[in-house]
DNA sequence: GACCAGGCACATC
DNA sequence: GATGTGCATGGT
């Protein structure tokens, strides 16, 4: 049996959804504190503590590195997890303050391997949220993978189900160009595949895009 | 009323 | 090193 490309997957999966504009915020900031807020849940949760935070009007790093953190838990309530996050949201700001003043401008001229490793050190901040962060909110080209990308190339025999993290980064770092667009866009159509197919009980393999590979 | 959601750190074996 | 558990809200 002949290999699957991702390049090929990419190319059925762009032809049936098309661009998904990932990630939905209005700025960079706002991308990394979706990020820490979709640790394991549900994006209109999410949505809906990040509504909290703009009617406050403090969307914005330097307010939040002020805001006490049982104050800012409180505004994330629905998010889920808010004691942890209101955490981990603070161990980034300070990480944020003490390296970069909490100037997004600064992080752009760092290497991706290098801001990659710091973001990993911040408590609260594992692969997944760090690749967000390099990816969406910093343009970076590194790839996300998530549990959905785990479960659509494990059903399709691409990986064994138990790879792990970096071994499933490793297979889209090494077929694919280095394209942070091409990531942002990838990943996206990944999840919005996973959304609305692998996951429903439904007809879904026959009709999903991506029936014919495997 | 279960079960799940765009993880992560930590305890225990 | 592998496996299990706490964290918590809101939608299905």
């Amino acid at each position: 049996m002949k290999k699957v490309k991702l390049e090929e997957i990419y190319s059925k999966l762009y032809a049936s959804f098309g661009p998904q504009h990932w990630w939905p915020a209005e700025n960079s900031f706002e991308v990394i504190v979706g990020a820490i807020l979709t640790q394991n849940t549900a994006w209109t949760n999410v949505e809906k503590a990040i509504t909290n935070l703009k009617k406050a009007g403090l969307l914005d790093a330097h307010k939040l590195y002020q805001l006490p953190q049982k104050k800012l838990a409180a505004l994330i309530r629905p998010a889920g997890f808010y004691n942890i996050k209101a955490r981990r949201l603070k161990e980034f700001l300070n990480f944020f303050s003490a390296h970069y003043r909490l100037n997004l401008e600064k992080m752009l001229s760092v290497p991706v391997s290098t801001m990659r490793r710091q973001l990993l050190a911040v408590h609260g901040i594992g692969a997944e949220t760090a690749d967000s962060i390099l990816l969406y909110a910093l343009a970076k080209p590194s790839f996300v993978v998530d549990n959905y990308t785990k479960r659509i190339l494990s059903r399709h025999k691409l990986i064994q189900s138990d790879a792990d993290y970096a071994q499933v980064q490793a297979l889209f770092m090494q077929q694919l160009k280095k394209n942070s667009k091409l990531f942002n866009e990838f990943h996206a159509l990944l999840v919005r595949l996973a959304k609305d197919f692998c996951l429903k009980n439904k007809p879904r393999c026959a009709i999903c895009p991506l029936k014919k590979i495997s």
